[in-house]
DNA sequence: AACTATTAATAAGT
DNA sequence: TACTTATTAATAGTT
């Protein structure tokens, strides 16, 4: 159609090329708008010219033709889909059972299950208790374990404390002494007990004996 | 082009819509085809017939054409896809978590949790515990009842076969009586227990006693 | 499905 | 790029 027949194959002109494809891409579209006007059909037509630019046509639109293209065939990825949604069918069974499992050992479906099952149940219930309280047990122990040595640590601190207090009252009878020697309240002092009264920690066995029979002696 | 210009819109006609369908579509997909050919462009092309039925050209790939279609529009056809993927994703987490869920009811990763979960999941082994016990004892209680029932069937049945025999043995006797009145062994029969000595069941009280006295006497 | 009269598309020229 | 036109291609209606 038009002043003498051409092959069909590249036109080498680039000009003539451009024009064509002008041409050639109207009529195109124009006529795949008529089929879908015509006949009722959908036509989805995407063209790129050797330039890059592209034009498209789509009788409705054209995500729906190409979503609707891709239900029905799936372009090359039908396979991959068919596995998709095989391996997705078979993940869900698995949830499935994995429910009911789970409310099985919940015990939310024992309606429907006999004596057989009931035992087994109870035996691994049984197994399970046993397991959380070695778990319990040994959670237990080292929190006592810590426990002891933190109260072993302050038991320390406790003893140094009352080394260091032993030890000021020591050094200040000492002085003491020396001081009363200096002032003549020799008996008095030799009467009072070699350890300072106020050292800790206090022995409330110690605290019974009368530490002042000075007092008692001296006829109040 | 044709006998006659038609306008462009439906044809009312089924089947010339069907007959123009076929007779376009062929001229449609050979000038896709030209022009692609001729300029070329990448071209892609899709048709649905009215019946649902699609046809498609693609001057290379149908895929790569839509791929770059969607580069260059954001339509693609990747939607559906990555919808699934997700779907499959959320599914597989879930599973994880089921998974997980069901190991700690089995007791099987307890290494890892802390005291309170150890509590807390002994109050529930506990509960479950329970609620199997109450299954498994109505079970019980149920087959109890059935055993009782067919026991009270088979006693039934033994006592009706002792009545049976006594019966049996009851006639017998008086048989015997008249035919010892007229052999005139009358003394010795008068000894003799009332009782048939075979009648069922045998009571071993019964059974201890002297019943030959007559030899005893005699001295033997 | 083949035919063909007729219209539509378009290659080449302007 | 647009218009023209000779020519081919497509196809509507018919068989």
């Amino acid at each position: 159609m038009g002043r003498g027949k051409i092959e069909i194959k590249m036109i080498e002109n680039e000009s003539n090329r451009k024009v064509t494809f002008s041409k050639r891409r109207g009529g195109l579209f124009k006529k795949a708008r008529e089929l879908s006007v015509l006949c009722e059909a959908e036509v989805a037509l995407i063209v790129f010219s050797s330039t890059g630019n592209h034009q498209e046509f789509a009788s409705s639109s054209m995500k729906n033709i190409l979503e609707r293209y891709k239900a029905s065939t799936g372009i090359g990825l039908l396979d991959y889909q068919d596995q998709m949604l095989s391996d997705m069918a078979q993940i869900k069974r698995e949830n499935e059972i994995l429910h009911a499992e789970l409310r099985y050992m919940m015990g939310e479906d024992l309606d429907s299950s006999d004596i057989k099952d009931m035992m087994s149940l109870e035996d691994h219930l049984d197994k399970v208790s046993g397991l959380v309280r070695k778990r319990k047990d040994k959670l237990m122990d080292n929190r006592l374990e810590l426990q002891k040595k933190k109260t072993g640590l302050e038991w320390q601190i406790h003893n140094q404390l009352n080394e260091n207090i032993a030890c000021y009252h020591r050094a200040r009878m000492e002085e003491q002494d020396k001081h009363d020697l200096y002032s003549n309240y020799g008996f008095y002092q030799l009467e009072r007990p070699s350890t300072p009264l106020h050292a800790l920690p206090p022995d409330p066995e110690l605290r019974l004996q009368p530490n002042q029979p000075n007092l008692k002696d001296s006829g109040y």
